[in-house]
RNA sequence: GCCGGUGUGGCGGAAUUGGCAGACGCAAGGGACUUAAAAUCCCUCGGGGGGUGACCUCCAUGUGAGUUCGAGUCUCACCACCGGCACCA
């Protein structure tokens, strides 16, 4: 930019106001009951006493990564800060808090190759992010800033993690309660057998279930982590192998989850794809006995209308109940290709175990990957077992295949091929037989038809339309003792623990017993210093060689795994409300008046406009954590709100996703690609009123858009534009030249310069008074609606039209001023600063100057009547083409207007000799005049 | 395959409940200022056709139907792109 001169001296407006910002403390958001200084611009406008209704406007807090910010990052940031700003100016206490995910992988690999304590790379990273933060004027309050790596922090994260061991869930409140308040059965006796019993029950509890292992990071991964076959985070492959690891149980608030979501301003898309993960569906369990034995096993169905047509059935590979059902030998007559698991190149075995054996091998040998990669061909062997079908006693053959999963439902199937595509699919591979028994309503052939229609060939239920068949068959299975109606959910429990070194420790030890959890007082639990951050030989986590750190004096071990990134992003925005608390995660006198429902006591009797919402009052982040931070995060409240630390049972009342900004070819930005924009690189060029304005400027919040650093460019000049209004040209030309040459202290040389010679305590023209208010207008409704970028160019009309002006009326300009200050804040500071130093405006706005600064300015209010032209141009059409256009004075009455559209000459020719069949009069709209041709 | 979103000039995008399509900005072209350039200011800028001219006229919001006095906006079908889920029984 050096061969450009600079459209205004940003490089000197925009540090000199962030200092001042960051002296003055401008942005403390401050907590009932806080004191207040008396000369804080805040308390000039509130007064000391009652705090006004709070607005909590949060960020998604940023993993700080080494590569620093990008100019998506702060798309975000700077919406949210703009309506921050919006919201004190209208009167609000603002919460508007930012701080750092700093647990997490790419600072732990950089350990591993480099020695490098993660600490220290992550202490660097945030430093890095918090200066590029801070270039961009955020309003936000460092005061509150947090960190999830400081053991202040995750000595909270470890206590909730103590709150969710020590609870359980009671489905009859259908809450979270103490694990004392758990009744142990009679049954149950001895000691062993009730720490068991209480272990299985808790919210925070152990599992050996198969887990996705990704060899290449050396952990195990969360369903959410794993994406196609890979790990999300370098995309390595991923295997599954049964461990012990601690789950959370979040599938006991599954229906919660999904109910709660009803009333959240949340995008419709955002809670489809909460719903779907959640992925409740209703249908039935129905029992089969199981041949030979007397044992039966359930199937979840969600058709148990199409029972008459099961022709078999399917368990998945990793049932263990299989074992106990499969004969010695193949039954008599039992087609080869049965035995052969569908493989190619695959013999047919000689007995069902060898044939189950074969296939178990098989299947736990795909990866994830190539289980959904080869999804189009279908595999499975025949078991040698049979079933019985409980409606007909039919006896049906049982298969096992990997398209059955174990950790859905049963985990075993009744195969209905006729009504689904996958049974038929696997019917006619393997030759198995395929029975009709719904019609479908166009009378067509019904195999494969999957909707509802009327059930045929199926005993008491033939003739029945689908939803009554379910009703029935239901029925009939509840009264014989052979099913009941139940649902089922995709959501599976969390799987809460890494195989890492740079996470939080669980606050956890062993003994030859079992698990017991540390005391509260013991918090926080600290990692021990490594100097190797491998996984150990043997496969254990990093952790295991901090001898020292792990044998605990009474010969308990330590538990080895952390807690995953997800943890310290679950609950964040609650520290910020409180973020030095010693005595606990949050004062609940605070919590509850950021985020609860009730209004404080000292509240002030003139609420300012808008609605005042439960939690928090917006939420801005990307689409990516749409499932999963948002999930776990809402279900870690849930449980802090059963147990009754927080005051509402939803955290983020109202949230929006930012779309993503592409590189300038179109591309995601990405190093690899190497169309990665730094808004550093901005700042230092167009300053960061510019970025911010461009940021918001190039279209809506929610779009996906590429950047495009000439756009840049048109909302600098408008910028320039809003300074030249104001600055006189002679002393901007000596100013410069002061620049060039002198040595001076930015702040004096910005005194040198003055308000152009226009500027003036003249009254405002009418004109000039309807541009003013249309600006303010347009500018307050497109912020309620979160339209930034109208809302500029409203900006950017008023200016284009001021420009022209002769005499600038200071009362208009500081009002203008008011309206820029969300968005460039700094220059609008600076200006604001001039107007009030010239003491152009008159007594009644004196008023303003008595708050300092622009921050906590009211922010103007319009008047309607200002708006009303005596007169305007109606359009006016036939048969619903613009024909012509005249002027009606505003009042007019639907004749009058009629009479005015027939009288236009040109429309007098147009309708000569045509039938006017009818004539339509839209006040303040159009006439439009229906002919017949 | 299923679910959701988006299709408007050369480009990013505007268009209250259906009511003047293309606000604002970028790019482009022309002009003023300047020795020259940069910056700034002014003008033109969806496409075709017509007029010396203020203008006139036809066609245009992914495609095709429909509803309506009137459709970028509503309905139906289709196409393209983006995002999510993906053997969940």
């Amino acid at each position: 930019m050096s061969f450009k001169r600079r459209q205004y001296p940003f490089h000197l407006i925009e540090p000199k106001w962030q200092r001042h910002w960051a002296s003055e403390e401008t942005f403390r958001a401050w907590n009932p009951r806080e004191e207040r200084p008396a000369d804080h611009p805040f308390t000039l406008r509130h007064g000391s006493t009652a705090l006004p209704p709070k607005y909590y406007v949060l960020d998604m807090f940023p993993y700080p990564s080494g590569q620093g910010l990008h100019v998506g990052h702060p798309e975000g940031y700077t919406a949210t800060d703009i309506l921050a700003r919006y919201r004190r100016a209208l009167g609000y206490n603002v919460l508007h808090p930012m701080g750092w995910d700093a647990f997490g992988l790419p600072a732990e690999q950089y350990a591993v190759k480099t020695g490098q304590h993660p600490r220290k790379t992550t202490e660097e990273n945030i430093s890095n992010f918090r200066r590029q933060i801070k270039s961009l004027g955020f309003s936000y309050d460092w005061s509150r800033e947090i960190n999830t790596t400081d053991p202040d922090y995750f000595k909270w994260t470890q206590w909730i993690f103590l709150k969710l061991y020590q609870s359980w869930f009671n489905p009859e409140p259908n809450k979270a309660e103490p694990i004392d308040s758990l009744k142990i059965p009679d049954e149950i006796s001895s000691p062993a057998e009730t720490r068991n019993y209480r272990d299985e029950h808790r919210l925070a509890y152990i599992s050996e279930a198969p887990v996705n292992w990704c060899p290449e990071l050396g952990t195990v991964l969360a369903n959410e982590e794993v994406i196609d076959g890979k790990s999300e985070v370098g995309g390595f492959p991923v295997i599954r192998k049964p461990m012990r690891q601690w789950m959370l149980r979040i599938t006991a608030y599954a229906d919660r989850l999904l109910e709660d979501l009803v009333p959240l301003d949340w995008s419709s898309s955002l809670k489809e794809m909460q719903r779907n993960w959640i992925g409740r569906s209703e249908g039935a369990e129905v029992q089969f006995s199981l041949g030979s034995s007397d044992r039966q096993m359930p199937v979840f169905t969600t058709r148990p209308d199409t029972l008459f047509g099961a022709t078999y059935m399917v368990f998945a590979p990793e049932h263990s109940l299989i074992d106990e059902l499969i004969p010695e030998e193949w039954p008599e007559g039992i087609p080869d290709g049965w035995k052969t698991g569908g493989i190619s190149g695959s013999e047919p075995k000689t007995n069902p175990k060898e044939a189950i054996r074969f296939y178990r091998e098989y299947a736990s040998k795909k990866s994830d990957l190539e289980r959904t990669d080869l999804a189009k061909e279908k595999t499975g062997i025949f078991t040698g077992a049979y079933a019985l079908n409980p409606v007909n006693q039919e006896k049906i053959p049982i298969w096992i295949a990997d398209y059955v999963l174990i950790s859905y439902g049963t985990g075993a199937i009744m195969a209905v091929p006729a009504h689904d595509s996958r049974d038929l699919e696997f019917a006619r591979q393997f030759n198995l037989p395929v029975r009709e028994v719904v019609k479908s309503p166009e009378n067509e052939d019904s195999i494969g038809f999957t909707g509802n229609g009327t059930s045929i060939n199926s005993g008491m239920l033939t003739g029945m339309a689908t939803p009554d068949a379910k009703k029935t068959i239901i029925a009939w299975l509840e009264e014989n003792g052979k099913g009941r109606k139940t649902i089922q959910f995709k959501l599976r429990d969390w799987l809460f623990s890494r195989q890492r070194y740079w996470g939080e420790p669980f606050p956890i030890a062993w003994d030859e017993n079992g698990h017991e959890c540390l005391t509260e007082e013991s918090l926080p639990l600290l990692p021990p210093d490594l100097e190797d951050y491998h996984p150990t030989k043997e496969g254990q986590p990093p952790l295991a060689r901090a001898t020292e750190w792990l044998n605990l004096p009474d010969g308990k071990r330590r538990e080895t795994n952390t807690m995953p990134q997800w943890a310290g992003s679950c609950w964040y925005y609650l520290r910020y409300l409180d973020p030095s608390n010693q005595q606990a995660l949050c004062d609940p006198a605070v919590e509850n008046y950021w985020m609860g429902t009730i209004p404080e006591s000292e509240e002030s009797s003139s609420p300012p406009k808008g609605i005042v919402s439960k939690g928090i009052d917006l939420y801005v982040g990307g689409a990516e954590h749409a499932v999963l931070h948002l999930l776990y995060a809402r279900f870690w409240h849930k449980v802090l709100f059963d147990l009754g630390l927080v005051s509402t049972s939803e955290p983020f009342f109202k949230l929006v996703n930012q779309g993503l900004i592409m590189g300038e070819d179109g591309q995601k930005m990405s190093k690899s690609r190497g169309n990665v924009i730094s808004p550093d690189e901005i700042v230092l060029d167009y300053g960061a009123d510019s970025f911010r304005l461009y940021e918001m400027f190039i279209g809506p919040l929610e779009m996906v858009k590429p950047w495009n650093t000439k756009g840049v460019e048109g909302v600098y000049r408008f910028l320039g534009r809003v300074w030249r209004l104001f600055i006189d040209e002679k002393a901007e030309k000596e100013f410069n030249q002061k620049c060039v040459s002198g040595q001076a202290d930015p702040d004096q040389l910005l005194e040198v310069i003055q308000l152009d010679f226009r500027i003036s305590n003249a009254p405002p023209t009418k004109e000039q008074t309807k541009s003013l208010h249309a600006c303010i207008q347009k500018t307050t409704e497109d912020l309620d609606g979160m339209r930034f970028n109208t809302a500029i160019s409203a900006l950017m009309i008023f200016i284009n039209e001021a420009m022209t002006w002769s005499e600038r009326p200071a009362k208009i300009l500081v009002e203008f001023l008011k309206l820029l200050q969300p968005f460039a804040p700094h220059l609008a500071e600076e200006l604001f600063k001039k107007l009030i130093e010239s003491r152009l405006l008159s007594p009644e706005n004196e008023s303003t100057g008595s708050i300092s600064g622009l921050s906590y300015q009211p922010w103007p209010e319009f008047n309607r009547d200002l708006l009303i032209e005596d007169e305007w141009l109606m359009p006016i059409q036939i048969n619903g083409k613009l024909r012509d256009r005249v002027t009606v004075p505003t009042g007019a009455s639907k004749e009058d207007l009629e009479t005015a559209a027939l009288a236009s000459e040109k429309i007098q020719k147009l309708i000569e000799g045509k039938q006017v069949r009818k004539v339509i009069v839209v006040p303040r709209k159009l006439v439009n005049i229906a002919i017949t041709s």
